[in-house]
DNA sequence: TTAATTTAGGATAAAGGAGTCTTCAATACT
DNA sequence: AGTATTGAAGACTCCTTTATCCTAAATTAA
């Protein structure tokens, strides 16, 4: 099992993208996916519910695309997460007991609701316009490639 | 998203469930399943993981089931759930990028690797015995019920 | 107005997760 | 030997995720 659903990290991913190279311009999906080497049908999708969810805004036609609603750097990880994949993550029970709590908690849940409140907190914390410097600033990876692929993402980002 | 696969965590209750009951003999996966009230045949499944990943010993037959190869103070969570979900969570970049390290990191690898760290380090340190100490001790809950179910469930276990 | 561009939305399909059911094999007990 | 019990193993179903593809609708620009 993975943290994230490949939707979510896609969704991830693409909005960071969009901090770094959107510059307050409607961006084509279809330029995000080939720059992330991800399918534009697909990436499609998962905008949509972000667009849905009132974080992007999009627009039809020559020069359309997605744009944020809001300056990314007020858009929080959480935001992104919870769109895609919900916020269950962040608010279930490790052994999926409903109901767990402090009232009636399963013998995990003490130790589990600390991890569980330091993660939220970090996906609270991280906002799209950070991350994007992160990016800028240390030449990090927002593609799985071969390294030459990697070379060539960070000369032109 | 869960943290974990719904046959994680029946194969981690049913576990510790064996370290309450078992006492060293063979219990029936169909006791098991009863008291988790989960599918016996479903869970014949998740344990048979168990069994080829030498957790559990498995015995056909009358007076046959599962037992602990060791005993549960020595087995850890993490090892369940490995042999079931597998180590991904403990190991993988949160945005799933392949080969996301400290040479070529994603934005979110160094914030993610402590939190990654700090989860693993959870989950080798609670063994099934502690967890079942648990439940025992401070009657806590493995079923997903009611509140009555629940209370009958303290009460005989 | 026409053509090109771009998101929206639906149909379809492959793969895996979750769960059920049936049969087979091993074992204990009479 | 025969029977009941129990895990092992496979077939099968249903649902969700992860896609792919096609068409429709909106929009821009010539």
């Amino acid at each position: 099992m993975a943290l994230l659903s490949k939707s979510c990290v896609y969704g991830i991913r693409a909005t960071i993208l969009l901090a770094i190279k959107g510059k307050g311009e409607f961006m084509p999906i279809k330029d995000i996916a080939e720059q992330l080497n991800l399918s534009a049908h697909f990436l499609t999708k998962i905008l949509q519910q972000l667009t849905e969810e009132g974080l992007l805004l999009s627009h039809r036609g020559p020069k359309g695309g997605v744009k944020f609603s809001r300056p990314a750097r007020e858009i929080k990880l959480i935001e992104v997460v919870g769109a895609i994949d919900g916020l269950e993550l962040f608010e279930e029970c490790a052994l999926g007991l409903h109901g767990c709590g402090t009232a009636t908690p399963c013998p995990l849940h003490e130790k589990w609701s600390v991890h569980k409140v330091a993660l939220r907190t970090l996906f609270e914390t991280e906002d799209l316009e950070k991350l994007a410097e992160n990016v800028k600033s240390a030449g990090l990876r927002l593609r799985t490639l071969s390294q030459l692929d990697i070379i060539e993402f960070n000369n032109n980002k």
